[in-house]
RNA sequence: GCGCCCGUAGCUCAACUGGAUAGAGCACCUGCCUUCUAAGCAGGGGGUUACAGGUUCGAUUCCUGUCGGGCGCGCCA
């Protein structure tokens, strides 16, 4: 199954085959101008240029052919050759009926059940997260669940950064004072004992930081209890074992809050020992080489337009760089996974770095050219000045209060339209949530992914308009209805009149939206289409009323039309990563 | 200096491999709750798509240049 524009491409792709013409100019799109028709077809004036014809001598043969076909109920030229279209009512009926009755909503299987790893999480242990990690995991969470149900086999991983030299700085710190207990009597089991610890390293962290950076002899010291970190000495190793412990309890608690998925729980330690053997066969090939005490993977190439600078293995030190280890993960991935794809939703300013990785890996015989390798990165999150996002205090907010936040303004309008009344404690609190997060993802996910956006708090927790709770909003009023109409779910004919057309045929677009969402790795262009739909029901449902509708074969119809939107909104919102809560 | 990304309404953002009259939300103005949840609906004003050229039947989209903003360029991650 597929979409109806979709459908429509394959009728016309043959008509442009019974002329002579390729039959890719066949693609229908649905159209611009709804005033002139539901969709149409561009395809006779890019040919005619092939073809050096006349567009509308082109767009003739087409339209000739297209008008004996009986799902056609108008077919038109327009202007300097569109190829209009609509479709009669009995198709489009039997063609949402059909969407219905599939489970997929009409979207193929474009994964084969190919593996895909994938990377959005980055956060270092034993630090509080924050804001700026708000979009790799809202974004990355998102196309996992898309490539999911587009048929992949997708393996989310954290990818924390657990072993650098930010962690030899804070174990040196508890051992040079003397407060390793402050660690090793944390309860894993408590969750107070936990936030405690994190609260803990979250302020000790940067104290240390700015510490060794003022005193050279500090960063020394710092740095060489990495190595011995490193190197699994004690009581380093059994001290950072607790502390990652802690923090992976810490960041699921984060990630859970918002609804975020992960299938791995690595991070850079976990591929330690691949390093080695790894080095030592990239120098076996001659692909690494010695450069000022240094060994580097040259990745020019004589077509580069600019500088490429290589990729370090070992600094002059002897210590890994990032490019090491993600290059280490890459090697585990493929031995563990054997993945098809593996895609980076990392911030855009990191692309040289994963060109560099990719060359070197390419380079070096670690994947094979059919893997594909894929940085889809993201804009800065700029504040409200331009300018890299800061709280008044200078910080970065925390994610934690933003969310925190978030629900306590939806709290405030769910008492302002008295919605909460009546209502259990618990189930005030889910729907808070479940709001605040809506607002927060859909805020996020609806730009662009490359663009740089502007963080805007109010923004961020408003539920008004283009928002999440927008969407919730129409699920919940259709969810309501059904409920009050007793709506048995048994599929009806559809009899469709004036105003159930729009939204009939806007039902039809989801499996043309998800597609472009997984070809670009671009979630907005399923806010995109959540939104029109939504628009579209709430239009529909001002212009129509239903409960009181006494033709019964109409009444069953529209509320159909009703299930399948609610189907359809609560399916996109959900390859979102967003949750449509009962009533609110 | 070299390279990448960006510049669209007062603000925040869309526009699918070039298509018809460049769309939304917020803000502003006007209507609509005695029948399905007003976190809503209907309507209005608001644009030289930074600028100048070029390719094309057709350019926000492709090419060149200028201006403006962000970011990155061997031993941090």
């Amino acid at each position: 199954m597929t979409s109806l524009a979709q459908k429509l491409s394959g009728i016309v792709g043959d008509a442009f085959e019974a002329q002579g013409l390729d039959r890719a100019f066949g693609r229908v799109t649905v159209s611009d101008r709804a005033d002139l028709a539901q969709f149409q077809c561009n395809g006779a004036m890019a040919a005619s240029k092939a073809a050096k014809k006349n567009p509308r001598e082109v767009a003739g043969g087409i339209v000739e052919i297209l008008q004996k076909n009986t799902v056609f109920s108008k077919v038109e030229i327009a202007g300097p050759g569109f190829i209009n279209l609509n479709v009669t009512d009995a198709f489009l009926a039997g063609h949402i009926q059909e969407t219905g009755a599939d489970d997929r909503a009409g979207v193929p299987d474009l994964g084969h059940n190919e593996t895909v790893v994938l990377d959005y999480g980055g956060p270092n242990i034993a630090k509080a997260m924050h804001v700026g990690h708000l979009r790799a995991a809202i974004i990355g969470d998102a196309v996992r669940r898309i490539m999911k149900f587009a048929g992949y086999n997708t393996l989310g991983d954290v990818h924390m950064g657990d072993w650098g030299t930010h962690m030899g700085m804070l174990i040196y710190n508890y051992i040079a004072r003397n407060e390793t207990a402050v660690v090793e009597n944390t309860d894993l089991s408590d969750q107070k004992s936990i936030d405690d610890l994190m609260e803990d390293m979250a302020e000790r962290y940067p104290r240390s930081a700015a510490a060794a950076k003022e005193d050279k002899h500090l960063m020394e010291l710092a740095q060489a209890a990495t190595v011995k970190l490193q190197n699994k000495e004690e009581p380093y190793y059994s001290l950072w074992e607790k502390i990652r412990k802690v923090s992976v309890k810490g960041m699921e608690k984060n990630y859970t809050a918002l609804g975020v998925h992960f299938d791995l729980w690595k991070g850079e330690a976990d591929v330690h020992d691949y390093i080695a053997p790894m080095v030592d066969d990239l120098r076996a090939k001659n692909f690494a080489v010695e450069s000022d005490g240094a060994w580097i993977v040259p990745v020019a190439q004589n077509d580069d337009k600019k500088e490429m600078p290589p990729l370090i293995l070992y600094k002059r030190d002897g210590a890994v760089m990032y490019g090491t280890t993600d290059m280490a993960t890459i090697v585990e991935r493929v031995k563990l996974y054997n993945p098809a794809k593996m895609v980076y939703v990392v911030d855009q300013r990191q692309s040289l770095h994963f060109e560099q990785v990719f060359r070197a890996v390419r380079k070096g015989g670690i994947v094979r050219d059919d893997v594909e390798l894929t940085h889809a990165g993201f804009g800065t999150m700029n504040g409200p000045d331009g300018k890299p996002f800061k709280t008044r205090a200078g910080g970065v907010m925390r994610l934690d209060d933003l969310i925190t936040m978030a629900q306590e303004r939806a709290r405030a309008r769910m008492d302002e339209a008295h919605v909460g009344e009546g209502m259990s404690a618990d189930e005030k609190a889910d729907i808070a949530h479940k709001v605040a997060i809506a607002a927060i993802k859909f805020a996020d996910l609806q730009n662009a992914r490359v663009a740089d956006y502007v963080f805007d708090l109010d923004r961020l927790t408003s539920f008004e308009g283009k928002t999440g709770p927008y969407l919730l909003y129409q699920a919940v009023r259709i969810k309501s209805l059904l409920k009050k109409a007793e709506y048995d779910g048994k599929p009806p004919a559809f009899s469709l009149q004036d105003v159930d057309r729009p939204l009939a045929l806007l039902l039809t677009e989801l499996p043309d939206a998800v597609e472009s969402a997984l070809k670009n790795y671009a979630p907005h262009h399923l806010c995109e289409y959540a939104y029109r739909l939504a628009q579209g029901f709430s239009s529909f449902y001002g212009n129509c009323h239903i409960l009181s509708e006494t033709d019964v074969v109409l009444r069953n119809s529209r509320l159909a039309l009703c299930a399948l939107t609610n189907a359809q909104l609560e399916l996109v919102l959900g390859l979102l990563g967003i949750q449509v809560p009962e009533r609110m």
